[in-house]
DNA sequence: TTGTAAGCGTTATCAA
DNA sequence: TTGATAACGCTTACAA
């Protein structure tokens, strides 16, 4: 058993250089000797600046950029603890808000010195459950997760190691400091409240899948439960269930309509569907909001260029993004977060929502699809 | 100076646990003990089990799943000089195909036991190079970047790093085996030659900012260039660029509709664009085709539900994701590709293009916009 | 203000 | 087939 001698003697301990990662063979060592100092203190002169003489503060920093040298990221995280690194879990990328949020999320963290990790769940929570450890493997130092319903290891398993990690996209009262994003419940009640005060009765739902998805259960839930308060109810057959393309829009739309009594209020639980159901009645020649209204859920930008402009909720989709970050930020350093964490879900009402048609004088009922 | 003395004595080496990454207080060194092996059987165990008895195979396995062991990323990264970590540059994650590709990479990446580090340039190639940086710096084995057009500094030091990167999304025969995706000239110099076909003559282009975006110039070009070989050219009041919003494509088509002679064909450089200009051309009661041919690029699922469904050029997105994450995984093993990097970019004609106004018996033109 | 040297949790090189 | 142990490149007490 030798001792490390390493400072001691000048021996063979680096030739030339070896790959490892930043640039090949050049390392904090590198620049300490080019400056004529030691490692500790060129470490210091980037992670504690002020208490290095200025002088020789300088004189490093023109040695690294010289040199090139960039820390290694491992070396540094297995030192510290930390990565520097935060892991995201969305559903996809390619629905709603969650690109927006996306990009929120990565510029943020980018300027406070971190690096986002980005994964996909496709809705799965096997997959989404993968997904988080192989983050754990990558030692991220936090967790955004979408959503409040997971694989039931996973909130366990984030627990026994200690890693923080935040819901976005929804918000529960019964879980303070922990969720970033709209009341997914309260939005559709207002929304539904909304159709409801305009005359409509009969309403159909057009929406995702609940099952893994407790936001679309919870928004399902709204509408429900501001029909219940009024003594209504979704007929079963009024009620459709699909995934998130136009085209399954456009079908559950045709479904809903194919029945007797007809809808008079659509709602639909994701932007695709409404755009297919929106632009299915165009193409059946169903009169919106004439013959039937349809709202929908998200503001994505096709919503208000639409031939017939959709109502929506409008979920601020880059503000849920930035405050996610923040707080996931704020929960690995030990801060707790002084600003709002449940965003505001606005009805943004436009012309494909209105009266239904039997309103007021008995007017016949147009049957174009018939 | 002290010996290092670790396994001699069985001294206060780790106490009950530190933080550090994955499970708070288990370690390669945890579970070797548990098994009553040395640190390295266990390590082989993981990374060569071919090379480790059965019977000590699983009962190290059992250990490892009881303890909820997971190796530390940033000491493997450490030791063995690879993150098995992958980072990718994107413009930007809510335009055409980039969200589609991102998610192929992705899911790529981990059956392949890697992680995707993702980052947006928005179009900034600083930011772009800004994000590479960090990439570098978090121990990435590879890059993928987008597009040719980068930050001058960007490739020197890619290069100087021996870090291995792909550009995506583009191809070019002159840079064999770092490139996938489609020819954007090749591409649209068929869709330009197949509306010359139809009998267009006045051709509009409206388009993205070229400056920082080599595939948009590459777009533009081809145009040009198919046109020059008939002896034609875009006039100026018909090129219009802009950014990447539907109502952007309202606004330029509006833009190259008010001039005289109008066109009677509009090339739209990406899917928004596209969209918005059907669309303002329905709100404006300009007839598409009769009046005008528009056609697109990037066949994202509204352009074939739109009311006038539009004439594209259909990227294959996840295909270039695919390929990218298999092309840089190799490039990183040091393999050579044997599959094909070029992707074919499919001209989808649907209803937007057609022959133009003045085709056949000179009749009269319609200014229903005027 | 700067230097010394002990780790951080793995992998990998030898030997056994 | 397994074990002992020296790195890996950095940060951080502790000393000076």
């Amino acid at each position: 058993m030798k001792t490390m001698g390493e400072g001691a003697n000048g021996a063979p301990r680096r030739g030339a250089g070896r790959n490892g990662m930043a640039v090949p063979g050049v390392g904090l060592r590198d620049v300490a000797q080019a400056v004529g100092v030691s490692t500790a203190t060129v470490s210091r002169a980037i992670n504690r600046p002020e208490v290095v003489s200025v002088e020789l503060r300088e004189r490093i920093a023109a040695v690294i950029a010289d040199l090139g040298w960039i820390p290694d990221g491992a070396a540094r995280a297995l030192t510290t603890g930390r990565s520097q690194t935060i892991g995201a879990v969305f559903p996809t990328l390619g629905l709603g808000d969650f690109p927006r949020a996306a990009n929120a999320i990565q510029r943020h963290l980018l300027a406070q010195g971190y690096t986002l990790l980005l994964a996909c769940s496709e809705y799965d929570p096997e997959q989404e459950f993968r997904q988080v450890r192989k983050f754990a493997e990558r030692g991220v130092d936090g967790v955004i997760l979408v959503g409040l319903a997971h694989h039931p290891d996973l909130v366990p398993f984030l627990q026994q190691r200690k890693l923080p990690f935040i819901s976005s996209f929804v918000f529960d009262s019964a879980r303070p400091g922990r969720c970033v994003g709209p009341d997914n419940h309260k939005a559709l009640v207002r929304m539904t409240d909304y159709l409801a005060e305009l005359g409509h009765v009969r309403f159909a739902v057009i929406a995702q899948e609940t099952e893994n998805n407790d936001r679309a259960g919870a928004r399902l839930a709204g509408i429900r439960d501001a029909l219940a308060m009024r003594g209504l109810a979704v007929r079963p057959q009024h009620l459709a269930i699909g995934t998130w393309t136009i085209e399954e829009g456009r079908k559950l739309f045709a479904q809903v309509m194919d029945t007797d009594p007809r809808p008079t209020a659509i709602v639909c639980g994701n932007a695709p569907l409404a755009v297919g159901a929106i632009l299915e009645a165009a193409a059946r020649g169903v009169r919106v909001p004439e013959d039937v209204s349809i709202v929908g859920y998200d503001d994505i930008e096709i919503m208000s260029h639409l031939p017939v402009p959709v109502t929506t909720v409008r979920v601020p989709g880059e503000e849920i993004g930035l405050r996610a970050a923040r707080l996931i930020l704020d929960l690995v350093g030990g801060r707790e977060p002084d600003y709002p964490l449940e965003s505001e879900a606005e009805i943004v009402v436009r012309a494909s929502s209105g009266p239904p048609p039997g309103e007021g004088p008995a007017s016949p009922r147009l049957h174009p699809a018939g």
